[in-house]
DNA sequence: AAGACACTCAACCGCACCTGG
DNA sequence: TCCAGGTGCGGTTGAGTGTCT
């Protein structure tokens, strides 16, 4: 497929944008809104492709962008939405009101990946993997393919049913959980208390959900989203004792 | 004081997906 | 069903700035 040339190609500018382009972006987009960003920069006088327009918008300009620094609640949110979902910026971006995903991709880069890599981390990091890896083997051996896992029961309509907030998560993720993986950690899932789950599929945590009822390309089978739920095993064993009956 | 190096973050690029004709 | 245009996303870049030696 042959593309339109962006750009440079065009004699259109590229760079920072000064006050008075974005002033005119600004005012374009508040009185006629950004129906066609490929249209927009003509219509409002700029020397922009629209592809930069949307992204100085998305990224600066938008009036509910949250500026200055990612608090700590914010940046152990990203954290652990990275090691659920991976670099699913946007995804993550839609998990924290007023951040882009461009902002936290950054973030994540320059600040969050090193801690991370501290010791502590590297250590339940390192027991994460050996997980990973155990159940990849036991899930090879039983022959399960993606196409065979399904939402507890429920078939896709059903489940998007179910994901709502009439439904609790642990409703929901007992359902898919204890349907496939009677494995002795799914075991010990099951056996935790209610409140675990609560946690665990908490607003900071429940975009997997957000992306796997979408069924937006829907690359996010629960296989796919395996990663996701080994997160969940290692934070069980992590929270089992936090939340387990005195 | 100045050069080297490190860090930050806005912006760009290319690809994949969606949508409408 | 195919094709082309539009859009969104993640990876990468590079200018600006700060810090170190």
């Amino acid at each position: 497929m042959v593309r339109a040339p962006c750009c440079e190609k065009m004699g259109l500018k590229k760079g920072p944008w000064t006050r008075e382009e974005d002033n005119i972006l600004i005012n374009y987009v508040n009185s006629y809104g950004h129906d066609n960003w490929r249209a927009l920069p003509k219509l409002a006088g700029l020397m922009r492709c629209g592809k930069s327009c949307r992204l100085r918008w998305t990224n600066y300009l938008r009036p509910d962008i949250k500026r200055g620094n990612f608090s700590r609640e914010e940046e152990q949110s990203i954290i652990e939405l990275h090691a659920a979902l991976g670099n699913r910026w946007s995804t993550i971006a839609a998990r924290l009101p007023g951040r882009t995903d461009n902002e936290i991709k950054n973030v994540w880069h320059t600040h969050l990946k090193k801690r991370v890599k501290e010791p502590e981390n590297r250590c339940r990091l390192s027991s994460f993997q050996q997980k990973i890896t155990k159940l990849k083997e036991e899930d090879t051996e039983s022959s399960l393919s993606s196409s065979e896992i399904n939402f507890g029961g429920y078939d896709r309509t059903s489940y998007s049913q179910l994901h709502s907030p009439q439904h609790s998560y642990s409703e929901i993720s007992s359902a898919i959980i204890m349907d496939k993986y009677d494995s002795q950690a799914v075991r010990k899932i099951q056996n935790v208390d209610e409140d675990f789950w609560s946690d665990i599929f908490s607003s900071e945590n429940s975009s997997n959900f957000t992306t796997v009822e979408r069924g937006y390309k829907y690359k996010s089978s629960m296989f796919d989203d395996m990663q996701f739920w080994f997160n969940v095993l290692t934070r069980g064993d992590e929270l089992s004792g936090i939340y387990a009956p005195k």
